[in-house]
DNA sequence: TTCCGGTTGGTATA
DNA sequence: TATACCAACCGGAA
């Protein structure tokens, strides 16, 4: 590859075809990792290709070619103003990493998921490869299949979904589902969603866009329970590797709209980071008003008395805020709320399903099929910027 | 209609 | 570190 361009195939920003999984599925998107998995079996090897120049555009059907977007465009200012993030772009950088993290083939082997710890941010639990796998940098089937080499030469190694390799599958599933689902990133008009009035609080939301809850676990990373579209929409600014599908699958997932509906397990913003970071590290590097709180309060530093704050010199309600609300409060309001709303669901969907018409709620019509046409816009779209 | 299994909870207990 | 319990969800298979 010394001399030509190296280039992948476009289809390899997914492992599979959307349509064709959809096809298989009878018309319809899986909705289960497992079943998306049942239908998808092993994906295609990746095909390379050398070229001495950029190859052309193939077919782009109805829609039409546009030039790569300004970063004015994209709704960034003076970016020369920002603090560069330590990700350099390209593929030859995509590569260099995905090969320095495939190195250590025992770190690959053992890769589980929800057992690495999500507050390690100078040393990530991950490969951090997202990034470029967003933009295109680096193809998903490329990789996948060089973890598969890795996988071939060790004698065990941890299975898809919580393997290095189901990450792949995961990535390629929310793709999946969005393909075949018409207003996939709303809650209106989106029949795999569940409809859950959502807190409107204008307040509340601002708060945690900016960091400002009072609570420092959800300050440093930015979790909360409000609607998620507004959520998702923060993110799709500010994330690096930020990808349409697997933000708007995330987002469904974690507020219990789809694909995961045990609303009653409510994450503590104390509890949860503590499990992994008791020392508050993650806290006190991206909150540094608080780096020297005790380690005793640093997770809920209201609690603790004033001559406490004085010595941290961190004065809460001054320096750090209290609360924005009591969250014992706040997750029994939601989880009734939620009650409520699936209780609803549950009623809609019954009261359909006795009629003999093709409008129940879980049943896609003869014109869905596959994707609609602002499914496919969104695709090119995203395709075209990424 | 029933049953099973589900990447990522919290708490109490051994 | 691992397990039971909490209360009970859903999609999909049988």
């Amino acid at each position: 590859m010394a001399s030509g361009i190296e280039v992948f195939t476009p289809v390899s920003h997914t492992l599979f075809d959307p349509a064709d999984i959809i096809n298989k599925n009878g018309g319809r998107p899986p909705l289960t990792y497992q079943s998306f998995i049942a239908i998808a079996g092993e994906p295609p090897a990746p095909i390379f290709e050398e070229y001495s120049e950029l190859p052309p555009v193939g077919d782009t059907g109805e829609y039409e070619l546009l030039p790569v977007p300004t970063v004015e465009e994209l709704g960034y200012g003076d970016i020369s103003q920002e603090e560069i993030p330590p990700f350099r772009g390209g593929e030859t950088e995509a590569l260099r990493r995905m090969k320095a993290s495939l190195q250590d083939k025992e770190w690959v082997a053992k890769f589980e998921k929800p057992k690495g710890d999500p507050s390690g941010f100078l040393k990530p639990a991950t490969t951090v490869l997202s990034p470029y796998l967003k933009f295109g940098c680096l193809s998903s089937r490329y990789f996948y299949h060089c973890i598969q080499d890795v996988y071939r030469s060790v004698r065990n190694y941890t299975k898809p979904p919580v393997s290095l390799s189901g990450q792949l599958l995961w990535r390629d599933f929310f793709y999946k589902v969005f393909f075949g689902t018409p207003n996939f990133d709303q809650i209106k008009g989106n029949k795999i969603c569940k409809q859950i009035p959502w807190s409107e609080n204008e307040e509340l939301f601002v708060a945690w866009r900016d960091g400002r809850t009072g609570y420092p676990w959800i300050d440093a990373i930015m979790i909360q329970f409000i609607h998620w579209e507004k959520g998702r929409d923060v993110f799709e600014r500010l994330l690096i590797d930020s990808d349409w599908a697997i933000n708007n699958g995330n987002w469904l997932w974690l507020s219990c709209s789809s694909f995961f509906y045990q609303y009653h397990r409510i994450y503590s913003p104390i509890t949860f980071g503590k499990k992994y970071d008791p020392n508050g590290n993650y806290i006190r590097h991206f909150i540094p008003v608080l780096k020297d709180m005790s380690r005793e309060y640093i997770y809920e530093p209201w609690t603790a008395p004033l001559s406490i704050h004085k010595k941290a010199k961190c004065i809460i309600c001054k320096d750090y805020p209290k609360p924005v609300v009591d969250h014992d409060t706040a997750s029994k309001e939601c989880r009734k709320r939620m009650g409520e709303a699936y209780a609803s669901n549950r009623l809609d969907s019954n009261s359909s399903k006795g009629k003999p018409s093709n409008l129940s709620r879980r049943k896609w019509s003869h014109g869905d099929h596959g994707a609609s046409n602002s499914s496919i816009a969104k695709l090119l779209r995203t395709s075209r910027s990424e």
